[in-house]
RNA sequence: GCUCCCGUAGCUCAGUUGGAUAGAGCAACAGCCUUCUAAGCUGUGGGUCGCACGUUCAAGUCGUGCCGGGGGCACCA
């Protein structure tokens, strides 16, 4: 259409070369080879001029090739994200995102912050992709994790609930936290099992009446538990982790949800009691796909051979309520508001208590944020939940499965631990609660926001102490954020304090310095009583534009220009892949790019007003791409750095 | 025994679904602050993509088999 300037043909045969095979080969089954093919366009296609270097990869690039200037004048008046921000339709299908990790018995470690960080930048993935999304915690508030703690309170420390109570007051006067003396009972109890038997049988005795409820430990429990979880919603706040609701296992418990969900399944004749072999008195999934031998070895056991429900079955019940199809609900109350006016409800069984919730469950889709060790259960839960209902089972629930967090011998040292010569050997230590041994959440975010502000504290003095602060625990925040996206979901981080407290090369730090640079551009040009939106209109010609594409160091800047406008298909990709690593590493990219884009290009200097006004409107492009990626990233720009 | 994942530069990791000469960050060495912020930029060295066959115009990517590392296979949660 345009008459677009001129550059090598060589440099656009080999990519539309490689996409006509394709197509052949899809239309028509013909095989042909791309070098030819580039040969022969090369030959005939001499007469037609180009505009430049090909950077759109796939089927759509030719469209953007020679109607450049226009694409560039409709890209930089749009959004850069057009629905990010934007909240979805309420009539939309509501996707759930579910963290299971933390139990609320001590303090979150950096394998919980893993999962957190992993969960919730995924739920802001999906909201930038225009879903309606509700995040929810598990809290496995009757399990041994819970018990074990309780046993350490009431049988090593004997101490009652009024006496917990007083604990907490004293530990919050001297400025210590409840979860962190949990952490350390929890390995001490850990530690007291190995010698005394007696002791972990009264684990046994704890469990039973927590899961049986309405008794004196079951309140301390309850106390303790949820003393836990509050310190748990602290520390993820401080990331910018918020959650809908904390659904929680006294509930489903309680409310008898697994006797709705084994009705089901007893109609449907998806389970079978077995009347003779290993599993006699015993209500079993059979389940083939995993048999190795024609015994029943692979069938689940749901209900044991005592009457009382397994794990596997109470989670099928629970699968059941988050996608709407067990025909019962949690009750709800409030428990606790966010800074930004944000509710975080948790379930209750009281009747009473249920006023004005949202509403919970009904989830389309659900995303179940755990570690891939739970893999095997996870699909044993997702084929009992599919018995029932077979449409949805399979489909809508997908394990969000990611590695652990270990550390490195050294790490293990630095903390203080002893490691065995064994151990110095392997590449990775596996941290253990029940040994103490594990980096907390709130110690590493202390750590980085101290090393930030030194930083900042050199950079900047004359900023008042506030602000310091404020730039500082955002640059702490974007640190571990992207160090904990940067890994792709199955690779086990090897946890590294060098590494992690870096704010150098690729790190979050990094992109945040970028677009703070950026920022300042801006900044000096409304300073000096320029206005964005008149360089506008200068861009807008497209012979102009054409030109300085075609120009010297035109190729750079179309390059950087279209990375910036990839947001969106970025942000579109890291979910339907399931992996924020994607947008982690976009960001770098972006961020990278034009710290060399700026360092070649004065921008404000630049005599030449079209091609100030382009680079201006480039540099506005990825800012805007950068800051949003970033924030869907849950990491905020600081106003200066 | 069955099963899933991993093996890419000295180290830690990417690799856009099979495309051009395999990329980043650390670490090492050499440069760049009178300039829109040096938490940055530039350059150098560093690779038999674990091994071997196979599929095809084309394999780090797909298949099979080995070797090496990790996880998972309860009337635990």
């Amino acid at each position: 259409s345009e008459t677009p300037p001129k550059t090598e043909l060589g440099d656009v045969a080999f990519p539309i070369a490689f996409e006509l095979a394709k197509r052949l080969k899809q239309e028509t089954g013909e095989k042909r080879n791309p070098r030819e093919i580039a040969e022969i366009l090369k030959s005939s296609l001499e007469e037609f001029e180009f505009v430049g270097k090909v950077d759109v990869a796939g089927a759509g690039y030719l469209n953007v090739y020679l109607n450049r200037p226009q694409f560039v004048a409709a890209r930089i008046s749009a959004p850069p994200l057009p629905s990010l921000g934007k909240s979805a339709d309420a009539s939309a299908p509501k996707v759930c995102v579910e963290h299971t990790s933390v139990n609320p018995n001590k303090a979150a470690h950096i394998g919980h912050v893993r999962n957190s960080v992993l969960g919730d930048t995924f739920q802001r993935i999906l909201k930038a992709t225009g879903k309606r999304v509700e995040v929810q915690n598990y809290i496995d508030n009757t399990g041994v994790q819970v018990a074990d703690v309780v046993v350490g309170f009431i049988y090593i420390e004997n101490k009652t609930l009024a006496d917990i109570k007083l604990l907490d007051a004293e530990l919050l006067a001297a400025g210590k936290t409840f979860d962190y003396y949990c952490w350390d009972l929890y390995a001490k109890v850990g530690q007291e099992y190995q010698t005394n038997a007696e002791l972990k049988q009264k684990r046994a005795e704890v469990l039973h009446l927590l899961e049986e409820g309405n008794n004196e430990i079951a309140d301390l429990a309850e106390y303790v538990a949820t003393r836990n979880v509050e310190c748990i919603i602290d520390t993820m706040q401080r990331l910018s982790i918020r959650y809908d609701l904390l659904p929680r296992e006294s509930e489903i418990l309680h409310l008898h949800f697994w006797d709705k969900a084994f009705e089901q399944m007893k109609q449907l004749g998806v389970i079978q009691y077995e009347t003779e072999g290993k599993n006699s008195g015993c209500w079993v999934m059979p389940f083939e796909s995993h048999a190795g031998t024609d015994e029943h070895e692979a069938d689940k056991i749901l209900v044991r051979s005592n009457g009382t429900v397994t794990y596997t079955g109470k989670d099928i019940a629970y699968q059941m309520w988050k996608l709407g199809i067990l025909g019962m609900d949690f009750c709800y109350r409030p428990f606790h508001k966010y800074p930004n006016g944000q509710d975080v409800w948790i379930t209750t069984s009281d009747p009473a208590a249920d006023q004005d919730s949202p509403g919970f469950g009904h989830g389309e889709t659900i995303y179940n944020v755990i570690d891939s060790r739970q893999s095997y259960t996870q699909d044993v839960v997702k084929k009992g939940v599919a018995a029932v209902s077979p449409d949805r089972g399979e489909r809508s629930s997908i394990h969000l499965s990611y590695e652990m967090v270990a550390l490195s011998p050294s790490a293990a040292e630095e903390l203080g631990f002893v490691i065995s010569d064994e151990d110095k050997a392997r590449s990775f230590i596996e941290m253990s609660g029940r040994k103490g041994l594990g980096v907390k959440a709130d110690d590493l975010i202390d750590r980085l926001e101290a090393n930030a502000l030194a930083e900042v504290e050199a950079r900047h003095p004359d900023e008042p102490t506030e602000e310091k602060k404020t730039i500082a625990h955002k640059i702490a925040v974007g640190a571990l954020r992207y160090f904990l996206l940067k890994f792709t979901r199955n690779t086990v981080i090897v946890f590294d304090f060098k590494e992690a407290l870096s704010f150098e090369g690729e790190t979050g730090c990094l992109c945040q310095y970028s677009a703070v640079r950026a920022n300042s551009i801006f900044r000096k040009l409304s300073e000096g009583g320029e206005n964005l939106d008149d360089l506008l209109t200068v861009v807008s010609d497209p012979r102009k534009t054409a030109q300085l594409f075609s120009a010297e160091g035109g190729d750079e800047i179309w390059s950087m220009f279209m990375l910036a406008s990839r947001l969106e298909e970025t942000v579109a990709q890291a979910a339907s892949q399931n992996e924020p690593a994607i947008l982690a590493k976009y960001a770098f990219n972006l961020a990278k790019g034009f710290n060399l884009f700026y360092h070649n290009h004065k921008i404000l200097p630049e005599p030449d007003p079209t091609k100030r006004a382009l680079l201006l409107c480039v540099a506005d492009t990825v800012r805007r791409s950068l800051t949003a990626a970033l924030d869907t990233m849950g990491i905020e720009v600081p106003a200066k750095m």
